[in-house]
DNA sequence: GCCAATTAGTTGCGTACGCAACTAAATTTC
DNA sequence: GAAATTTAGTTGCGTACGCAACTAATTGGC
């Protein structure tokens, strides 16, 4: 940050800069160990988890690709590849045909589920056990804020709802 | 996560996937940013950056690559692009011909401090207006702690320093 | 001292990305 | 209702990456 990091006081600066080297190493860790199990990656998980938790496990591309941080192009292509390996379907709507729904099927199910098996623990070793219930709470509501706050986090607020709701 | 994210009930998992997603959106819009400003990219500015903490403003390619999370041949190529561009020089050293020694430059000190200009107010803006001082730092305890817990955190524990220090 | 093993860093190759230019479908204008 | 505009998605192109194979330099075995 400036001229020497050692100088670095403010906690919203020291926050920010942890925020990005914690990222970074339980990504890179996160991702190495799925790639080696054989299971979804990072991203394509990312895609298919979307796609799961959406209504009628269909969305269309764009839809995708801003949920999940994708240029339109990429999800192109991401798309096509998942299609290849029979994960999701993608076909034109009938309505409008510029629109193509991308869907889940039951292989891609599946192959969220395995991924989940492996991914879950994962969580656990690089975030989760470092936390009490309590302090992940408090942190959860920090993030929360932020990201209510840049008005950037509003496609995934299902996730408000299982901070404030306990269904279960 | 789960067959469906809304009934993610588990604080530590919420917090987990609201990580990823504020990084995922703070990181694109700041490099789009500071991109179109003409400055320094982000992942750059992190190489500098890293120099400029490091003694002497020096460090071997390999713990440069470390540092940053870039593969060795990431980094290879990175630096030669920096080089090219002025920002640092890379000589061999004398004692083992193995090892090239990267130093920050005068011309890279200043894209430095320029693009720290740019970049201050882009964390302010997707990250820091949200937080008090107290939450901040509350925040950062949290990432340390998970950080330092994970063992990984470490070559960049002049943080820690300077969340419990408060030199100026 | 010389050959094997190790270490530091770089290059070949395949992959994934974003941006800009494109195609196709729908909507608006007149 | 045909032409102009807008919207959804895809392809061309250049860039950056990681892994594995490589080169160069050093260290260890004997």
């Amino acid at each position: 940050m400036p001229a020497n990091a050692a100088l670095l006081t403010d906690p919203r600066q020291i926050a920010w800069r942890l925020l990005l080297t914690l990222h970074a190493h339980a990504y890179r860790r996160i991702d190495a160990d799925l790639q080696r199990a054989g299971v979804l990656s990072f991203d394509d998980y990312d895609v298919l988890l979307t796609l799961n938790e959406a209504e009628n496990e269909t969305l269309r591309m764009s839809e995708l690709a801003e949920a999940v941080l994708l240029s339109n192009s990429g999800m192109s292509r991401r798309v096509a590849a998942l299609v290849t390996a029979g994960l999701v379907t993608r076909k034109q709507s009938e309505h409008d045909g510029r629109v193509f729904r991308v869907k889940l099927t039951a292989k891609g199910r599946k192959a969220l589920d395995a991924t989940w098996k492996l991914y879950k623990p994962l969580i656990d070793d690089v975030f989760s056990r470092f936390l009490t219930e309590k302090e992940a709470s408090v942190m959860a509501g920090l993030l929360q804020k932020i990201l209510h706050g840049t008005g950037l986090g509003r496609h995934r607020d299902l996730l408000k709802k299982g901070l404030t709701d306990a269904p279960k």
